[in-house]
DNA sequence: GGCCAGGTGTAAA
DNA sequence: TTTACACATGGC
């Protein structure tokens, strides 16, 4: 099912998809703020998730302690523009609280979450989760998404699963990569490949003629 | 007006 | 264990 003819570096350099590189791609890296987007973020474009965070900050609400404790109804209002905002305020409210409960503070929960306790949570999912431990806990985890999918469908390569596709790309680019440093190229790679597809795709689809 | 977006949970087959 | 559907808003 998967042709290893090439790399995902090797497609990646072939199509100079390394050379605009959005450099920590996602704002403010290694804070609470990467938690509140990656839960924001689903199934919702970037610039609404802007909307909501805009309005958290205003009403100082972008920590884990303010979190944990704000109204829901308020939360609610406040991230309406992302859509969803009723799960989505219940997701936040509760991993907030349960980061408290099972680590603390924020800093013990970067130095000491892994996947299996993210998935756990409600409303986390395997993207989600990378998303968290690539951006906010600086660990060498390479995020797939539906742009990563996209681009290497329209090269031929298709994955079953979230984890089929993520473990093929990560080994593909442990391959060429030092482990030094793993955890920041990860993170600029996917973030490339994000823009990439943006900037290729038509509708859906990448369009292939825009690439070769 | 229909499809899509930096997904995930839940319920039915 | 898969598949279908709900969640919700706004852009194009």
């Amino acid at each position: 099912m998967i042709d290893d003819s090439y790399t995902l570096y090797q497609l990646l350099q072939q199509q100079d998809i390394l050379r605009g590189k959005p450099l920590l791609w996602w704002p403010n890296d290694g804070t609470f703020e990467v938690l509140v987007g990656a839960i924001l973020t689903q199934n919702t474009r970037w610039e609404k998730v802007e909307v909501s965070l805009q309005n958290l900050r205003e009403n100082n609400l972008i920590s884990l302690q303010a979190i944990a404790s704000v109204d829901l109804d308020l939360l609610m209002t406040l991230i309406q523009p992302s859509g969803l905002y009723k799960s989505k305020a219940s997701y936040l409210k509760k991993l907030a609280t349960a980061i408290i409960e099972d680590y603390g503070d924020f800093d013990n929960f970067v130095f000491e979450t892994d996947r299996d306790w993210l998935l756990s949570q409600k409303g986390v999912g395997p993207e989600t989760a990378d998303s968290i431990l690539c951006y906010a806990c600086k660990r060498d985890v390479m995020v797939v998404d539906a742009y990563t999918a996209r681009l290497l469908e329209a090269f031929g390569y298709s994955f079953e699963t979230y984890d089929d596709l993520q473990e093929w790309c990560e080994l593909s680019m442990r391959r060429e990569m030092d482990d030094e440093d793993l955890a920041r190229v990860f993170a600029e790679f996917h973030g490339m490949i994000v823009e990439f597809v943006k900037a290729n795709s038509k509708g859906k689809a990448v369009d292939i003629s825009l690439i070769l």
